[in-house]
RNA sequence: GUGCCCAUAGCUCAGUUGGAUAGAGCAUUAGAUUGCGGAUCUAAAGGCCGGAGGUUCGAAUCCUCUUGGGCACGCCA
């Protein structure tokens, strides 16, 4: 497949150009503003730093040797600051014909993502819970993104990691013994398991006890109780039909697998003997480190081995959150170990949100240099590496004064650590505990910048969800050997994230894991609460959507059962594309008329729009795919516009694959909607008169309407063929 | 108390690696030869981008401090 589209192929030239007269020139691209007549524009501030000339100077220089023969631009012009490119509009228009005649449907596919696999864990809905909006946003986000790079040509692996497992289900266990009226046999329903859940809470608020009467019937689950076991896989099979269920009625939904909690627990242990195999420790001088690390060949050969893979001669730094520093490792290069130093200095100067961005850094060099540019405001002069923890990739290089190396000299005290640190409670560090609390696992990682213990198993020796986590790294990153761990999980969770990844590359998983957090949905007067029964269930949601928009069509000619069908893709979609055009990190405040809004920048515009489109090539009776394009029109303004936006639509969703931004996508889809609008508006297209203007503008419909399709089903939403 | 996230028009939100005069929708007001589908379009009005410093040729965007809101912080998930 052929993906190289138009506007790629103008921002090469642009490059190309800039690059005959200065061939090491960093080269930004940026849309001018709407009322200049230029389409692309460079600013050449940095250029002029760069080269000691002035923007006009740089820009009098590319005009000399612009030549437009064999380019997609017309001109160029000079204004502000910015070299303008104006393009040649029916050289570009053309060039975009030929990639829709060439890719039809899969306009805006692409390989990027060839070669590398992408496990996506989304939804994860609570067995014995009814599935909350809460649950909304996971699911269709993680939907989202997992349609988004299969477009971009990733292998990706979809997975529902149901929560199935865990002290919740001591409790709804003890609760259906207990409070379940004895006559009844049927099997219970999800809302009375919800109701018994939210009872139990209720009577343990006043019977502490029964916390512990729940954990006990947790821990017989966890060691295979035949009769535990048996209500247990009852709950987890009406939960799961009750969420299929759903799935379809949202459209659009798929997994690769349902693999849940309970899938874990028991493969846990294999982890914990791996943390335990490790061994604390910690220097407080060179000589005492240097004198282990003769002693100890394992660590030693952990140590050769990360510092073989980053490749360099410098060892591993470790940094942590309280500005002392650790380094698993000698500092052999006397140079580099006083700059790394220096960057410590920065760190303890308050620096926290750069470096924490440094240490965030997905393994891309540049991406690095680009954060470490910061820096420059401290007149940083010599490069720093910056290799993060034991042993990965990321690396990064920036300048630090040597008034900073100084001071921080005598500040900074570089201990060494071979990075994994575990130890149970009853150890010194807490001599009074008793022999009970002998199964209390727990990881420390103050040390890793991470104040807050990890913790992996209770004092009854029951799992936590986090060992069952860390299991599953583990599991996917052997079954699929993924070059990226995708987790659509709600912002609240940040802090476990943040600890298993950790966990997960001490102990040398080196799958990049990501953390998708997103911003919860909450009600005006606080927080949703499952345990509190305040929540409001998703399908009420969905059912009003499809009401209202059956409302609006009521009086169409349309028979009644395509009716339904059009609401339910017009409801679903209008829930899905509100959640899905906000950034997600920002909460939701819920707000009935915003779920249901239909007008303006919402997904009825965009199907209405699509729909529309459909009418017109109906009606035109010719597809202007059946043959290629390769004549002169004169273009209207707002035609070249659409031709614009048209054109964006593959780097934007290269944009929402790398930020996992679906949003990105809904407002790019808004923008080119209304781009059409205009242009529908003022112009005829079916009685245009001349004959290759009007196939030209039918070719523009029929871009806009794949691209509109297109982009909707990313989001997961489809499009009706009327309404 | 500590950490993370958020703050942009009356309301709900966009704002691409820092780039030219900060944009939409809703609501308000005034309009669009009954039209290729009015769930649309045009226009008006609406802003000290929470506040104060700083870095930069250039800041809504980066840094520091500060105010307000949300979330999290050892045996829940």
């Amino acid at each position: 497949m052929d993906t190289y589209y138009v506007i790629k192929k103008a921002k090469d030239q642009i490059t190309e150009i800039i690059r005959t007269k200065f061939p090491d020139a960093d080269i930004e691209i940026t849309a001018p503003p709407p009322e200049l007549a230029s389409d692309f524009a460079v600013p050449l501030f940095k250029l002029a730093k760069k080269y000691g000339k002035s923007p006009n100077h740089i820009h009098e220089e590319i005009e000399s040797i612009f030549d437009k023969t064999g380019t997609l631009f017309d001109s160029v012009f000079f204004l502000a600051g910015y070299i303008n490119f104006v393009l040649n509009q029916m050289e570009y228009f053309k060039y975009l014909a030929r990639d829709a005649l060439r890719l039809k449907n899969d306009f805006g596919k692409s390989n990027t993502g060839t070669g590398q696999s992408i496990v996506i864990d989304y939804s994860a809905p609570n067995i014995a819970k009814p599935f909350s909006i809460g649950h909304l946003r996971s699911t269709i986000i993680g939907q989202s993104l997992y349609n988004i790079f299969g477009f971009l040509g990733y292998a990706v692996t979809g997975i529902n990691h149901l929560g199935d497992w865990g002290t919740q289900f001591g409790k709804l266990l003890y609760a259906f013994d207990n409070f379940r009226k004895k006559n009844k046999t049927e099997d219970p329903t999800i809302g009375e398991l919800l109701d018994l859940y939210v009872l139990f809470h209720k009577k343990a608020e006043k019977e502490p006890e029964l916390e512990d009467k729940a954990r006990d019937y947790f821990m017989r689950l966890e060691k295979g109780d035949k009769e535990c076991r048996k209500k247990w896989e009852t709950f987890c099979k009406i939960s799961l039909d009750e969420f299929k269920r759903v799935y379809t009625y949202l459209g659009g939904i798929r997994f690769d697998e349902y693999l849940g909690e309970s899938f874990f627990f028991d493969k846990g242990q294999v982890i914990l003997d791996e943390i335990l195999s490790r061994r604390f420790c910690i220097f407080d001088s060179q000589e005492k480190y240097e004198s282990f690390l003769n002693e100890n060949g394992e660590i030693r050969s952990f140590l050769e081995k990360s510092i073989q893979s980053i490749n360099i001669s410098t060892p591993v730094f470790f940094l942590t959150d309280k500005g002392h520093t650790k380094a698993a490792g000698r500092i052999s290069d006397n140079e580099k170990a006083a700059e790394f130093k220096a960057l410590i200095d920065v760190k303890i100067k308050g620096q926290n949100k750069v470096l924490e961005k440094l240490r965030n850094i997905t393994g891309d060099e540049t991406q690095a240099k680009e954060i470490l540019k910061q820096f420059e405001s401290e007149n940083i002069k010599s490069t720093v590496y910056w290799i993060e923890t034991t042993g990965l990739t990321e690396k990064a290089s920036g300048k630090i004064s040597g008034e900073a190396q100084k001071k921080l000299q005598s500040q900074a005290r570089c201990l060494a650590s071979t990075g994994s640190f575990l130890y149970t409670e009853g150890d010194e560090d807490s001599g009074t505990e008793t022999a009970k609390q002998e199964n209390l696992l727990l990881v420390d990682l103050t040390d890793f910048g991470i104040d807050t213990p990890l913790l992996l198993q209770k004092k009854d020796g029951t799992t936590l969800y986090a060992l069952r986590d860390l299991a599953a790294i583990k599991y996917r990153t052997d079954s699929y050997n993924p070059t990226q761990i995708l987790y659509v999980v709600g912002s609240e969770q940040s802090l476990h994230f943040r600890q298993i990844f950790m966990v997960a590359r001490l102990l040398g998983y080196e799958t990049q894991c990501h953390h998708i957090d997103f911003g919860l949905y909450r009600f005006p007067e606080g927080k949703m609460s499952t345990r509190k029964g305040r929540i409001i269930l998703l399908e009420n949601i969905l059912n009003e959507a499809v009401e209202k928009a059956l409302e609006i069509i009521k009086d169409r000619e349309i028979p009644e059962n395509e009716k339904k069908e059009i609401a339910r893709i017009v409801g679903i979609g209008s829930i899905k594309y509100t959640d899905l055009s906000q950034e997600r990190r920002k909460e939701i405040v819920f707000d009935w008329a915003k779920m249901l809004n239909m007008d303006g920048n919402s997904a009825p515009y965009l199907q209405y729009t699509y729909v529309r489109i459909v009418s017109i090539l109906n009606k035109a009776g010719t597809d202007p795919f059946s043959h290629s394009f390769e004549t002169e029109v004169e273009l209207t303004d707002k035609e070249h516009k659409l031709i614009m936006s048209l054109s964006r639509f593959p780097e934007i969703l290269e944009a929402a694959a790398r930020t996992y931004a679906p949003h990105i996508i809904s407002g790019y889809l808004y923008s080119l909607s209304q781009d059409f609008n205009n242009f529908y508006n003022s112009t005829s297209v079916i009685r245009t008169e001349e004959a290759d203007l009007r196939t030209a503008r039918l070719l523009l419909c029929r871009i806009t309407s794949i691209v509109i399709k297109n982009g909707l089903m990313l989001l997961g939403i489809e499009v009706p063929n009327r309404m």
